[in-house]
DNA sequence: GCAGCGATATGAAATATTTCATGTTTTTTC
DNA sequence: GAAAAAACATGAAATATTTCATATCGCTGC
């Protein structure tokens, strides 16, 4: 992880969150926030948020993507959510707790601004509008995750792996061809199930022919099929 | 369902949502957002809020239990979290949509405020601090839900059941010893299991002298044990 | 107070999923 | 470029869970 100098790394000037924030706020409250940002780059698998820690800034993904990403004791994963830069991340903040509920992890290279809580939120106290449109940016997360919590609970594997295929091809990687950046171990961590499941799945839905999957790289070859098994589960 | 004249069914002198706002609100625009308020009761099975439909209200439940459910088109439903009064119920704000993605629905008799969002948006813009302070009360269910989630992903059913009499026992009912106002069916969405499942679990758990189960009638007998079983998962 | 319905309970068979063992392929590191 | 590690793949056995059939108990409605 390496730190750098303002303004010298990320192209400010096409930040989404720079400029939703300037219409609620000054030039000179934009450069004090700025000036207590750090600017970061992560590598896959390095940890932007970890769980249990506390944490006094969100997280404005500037570019890559991350999993949201809960861990208990003995190791075991599961991943509530995949999400796609640009977007605030607001963990703690969000749930009104100071310590992480789950990591922030990269699962490809990320840029990323760490904004400083206390400060943001002497500008929400001051600015009530602002408060409203943070939410309406922190949210989605959420929503993800929930509607994968729902997926979880009410489908057998060929149902949650077929969500998956389809969250990812439609929200992620905007392609119904697409390189996977997540492994099998991911994706069964996405599913709640084991990955010798998730591998032959996959293998099932290409001998289907509704996928090709070849190693990291799927296509799509029958969406229809798909949305058909999800909706059976 | 029975629509009340103002004041004159629920204590409104105790109720927390009221001290809390008024902080921030004068007593005259308290008087307009109260006058825009519906006071209603809903008994056991009764939808406060519907998945599907839009919502521009937010709950605050002064008495009472509620699950927060979702349900597929099958009718299959699964259980996110229960909570208890007094507790502000965000619904669709929380999640920045204007349709509901899960239903709030009654499992024990309940009075409910239905508060409009657009009036409390308007204060909410004049007083920054306020929206900080709703944060607050909003976050609490969803928090619990993820824990469900984590939960449901990490488990066998024996630690979910597990999960679940120590949920019931220390956050709902208060108590070692307690009647359920949920069913058998109930657990099972809230588990993501089978009814004869949870069945199966608590017959097990009350053989050995963890819990003791008659009917509705719940006793904890082995806090200790049931905590490692939830551990072990 | 009784009949009917919903909830609870049980146990066995069927199904879904995990675990395990082993091998192959791909990626990473030196 | 080669070796080692990680990821992927396969199939069978074991385990977890659901489904099913049936019976009993408790609650609701008339």
């Amino acid at each position: 992880m390496q730190e750098t100098k303002k303004e010298s790394w990320f192209n400010c000037d096409v930040c989404i969150f720079k400029q939703t924030i300037c219409h609620f706020i000054t030039d000179e409250e934009f450069e004090s926030l700025f000036e207590a940002t750090q600017q970061l780059k992560f590598k896959r698998n390095e940890y932007i948020m970890k769980q249990g820690a506390k944490s006094d800034y969100i997280v404005y993904l500037s570019k890559g993507r991350v999993k949201m990403n809960s861990e208990t004791d003995s190791g075991k994963n599961i991943i509530l959510t995949i999400t796609n830069a640009p977007i605030l991340l607001g963990g703690a903040i969000m749930l009104n707790d100071s310590i992480n509920i789950f990591s922030i992890i990269a699962i490809e290279d990320c840029d990323v601004c760490l904004i400083n809580i206390d400060i943001l939120k002497s500008f929400i106290i001051k600015n009530g509008e602002l408060s409203l449109k943070l939410l309406e940016f922190l949210s989605g997360m959420f929503k993800d995750s929930i509607y994968n919590f729902i997926s979880l609970a009410h489908k057998q594997v060929n149902g949650r792996i077929a969500d998956i295929l389809i969250y990812l091809s439609k929200t992620i990687y905007h392609s119904n061809n697409f390189t996977l950046t997540i492994t099998r171990k991911e994706i069964a961590e996405f599913a709640g199930c084991s990955q010798e499941n998730v591998i032959h799945t996959l293998t099932r839905f290409h001998k289907d022919e509704i996928i090709r999957s070849e190693g990291k790289s799927i296509e799509i070859l029958d969406m229809d099929k798909l949305i058909k098994i999800s909706k059976i589960g």
